[in-house]
DNA sequence: ATGAAGACATAGGACGTCCAACCTCTCGTT
DNA sequence: AACGAGAGGTTGGACGTCCTATGTCTTCAT
């Protein structure tokens, strides 16, 4: 489930994280230049400044034209932790440290609302997963998953599931998954799942439905989510022209 | 206002913009391969494949390895009735009639926050517009505009003012506007916008913090906005591939 | 007919090179 | 002492080249 390729570039990019987590670099500390970091690391000076052009964009490293580069954000995270599903990396962007707890997961007929978005024959089975999902052990999304059974993913145990279900998804349908679509609201708080999140009732919360389709337009997984918006911004760039 | 880093990374994003455009190419549609492109526009591949991973980040096109590269979403608002905004649409899908109110607009000095996200001058001037967006007569937004006074927008009456901010905006920098960033939160209304709303202080709504760049990047205008979420939902589309 | 092998087109990744733009610091002239 | 020119370091931008990985389509042997 390695979502991160072993390409050069993300081998550079991986021990720029180190690099600062082991020199324990704090903010505005300034990096070594493009061009010795390329020569120490034997890649040519594009690929790390793509690396470093990347980091910039994850909020980790400012780069200033003709001074230097500079740490923005010390990196919170290591790899492995950035391959559970897009919210992570939204929390990561934050600058929070984003962990994963299934709180049950069962195989159950589909709710009406849930069948008609997935288009399910009446009756139809899905796999129905409860999560939330922790910032820096601090819970802020409140999910539930529903994925046609017919689509038969494998996994061996779906309680201690941490991989990125998306992945999971393209791996398993042997196509590429096309886009989320996604309706907001905001919203109050629900006593039923005020419990999980831990806050008041009647709390302002983002509501999020979220269904992800394949190219063809098949819906292969309807996703409710609840966002604590004290902690959770998010954030869509749109075209506008 | 300087508005020319003319890069050719931008001439080559500018460029394909257009070319969806122009031929109306739809969502899934094949665009020419990034050699012949790059042959076309007389730049290096390297460049054009730049350009490309630049669009398919902001979610218009859709790459694959091995066979080619579509549209995801169409770059334009194909509008007839967004005269206003992009809102408008949002409330006609969701079967409302929109229309437009200017409570009040004057020539201000950029608070702190607005002054940041515009990059301005300490004390430099913007236009203030603050406005609701009816639904069927209903307040369901409340807008803040702030758009700097040094861009010289040309309004016989900025009070009677209904049309859309982003077509003037475009046509006065003579520049195509690219994305709008918007950061989205919940929240409680707080009172000294309930009466606008006519919504009870407290009651949860969408916070939307939006922005308008042009092609290089610069913000032109910032907007703070509260949607009445019983009403309206937002509706995202994001690319994950 | 069928299926495997191979040709072809496409995107993915990386390298080396060159010059421009920007910033800081030093050193010589005034 | 003040100032300006210039050297040197840094990121910004672009090019041309090479090879790899992935799909698709054709061709040919069975």
């Amino acid at each position: 489930m390695a979502i991160t390729t072993d390409t050069r570039l993300n081998q550079v990019k991986a021990h720029m994280l180190n690099y600062i987590s082991q020199n324990k670099l704090k903010r505005n500390d300034q990096l070594p230049s493009e061009a010795s970091i390329a020569k120490d690391l034997g890649v040519s000076r594009n690929t790390l400044r793509e690396a470093y052009v990347t980091l910039e964009n994850e909020g980790v490293i400012v780069r200033r034209h003709g001074i230097g580069t500079f740490v923005a954000q010390p990196p919170y995270i290591q790899d492995s932790l950035n391959e559970f599903s897009p919210f992570a990396q939204i929390i990561q962007d934050v600058g929070y440290t984003p962990s994963f707890k299934t709180l049950s997961t069962e195989i159950v007929e589909a709710p009406p609302d849930v069948s008609d978005v997935l288009k399910l024959k009446a009756n139809a089975k899905v796999r129905y997963i409860q999560r939330i999902v922790l910032a820096d052990q601090k819970p802020v999304i409140y999910v539930e998953d529903f994925i046609p059974s017919e689509i038969g993913l494998q996994v061996t145990s779906w309680e201690a599931f941490e991989g990125n279900l998306v992945e999971l998804l393209a791996k398993t349908l042997n196509t590429p998954l096309h886009q989320i679509q996604s309706y907001i609201r905001a919203q109050s708080l629900p006593a039923d799942i005020s419990e999980f999140l831990k806050l008041p009732v009647g709390a302002p919360i983002l509501s999020v439905r979220s269904t992800i389709y394949t190219l063809d337009n098949q819906a292969v997984t309807f996703s409710k989510l609840c966002f604590n918006s004290e902690i959770i911004e998010l954030n869509i760039v749109r075209m506008i022209r």
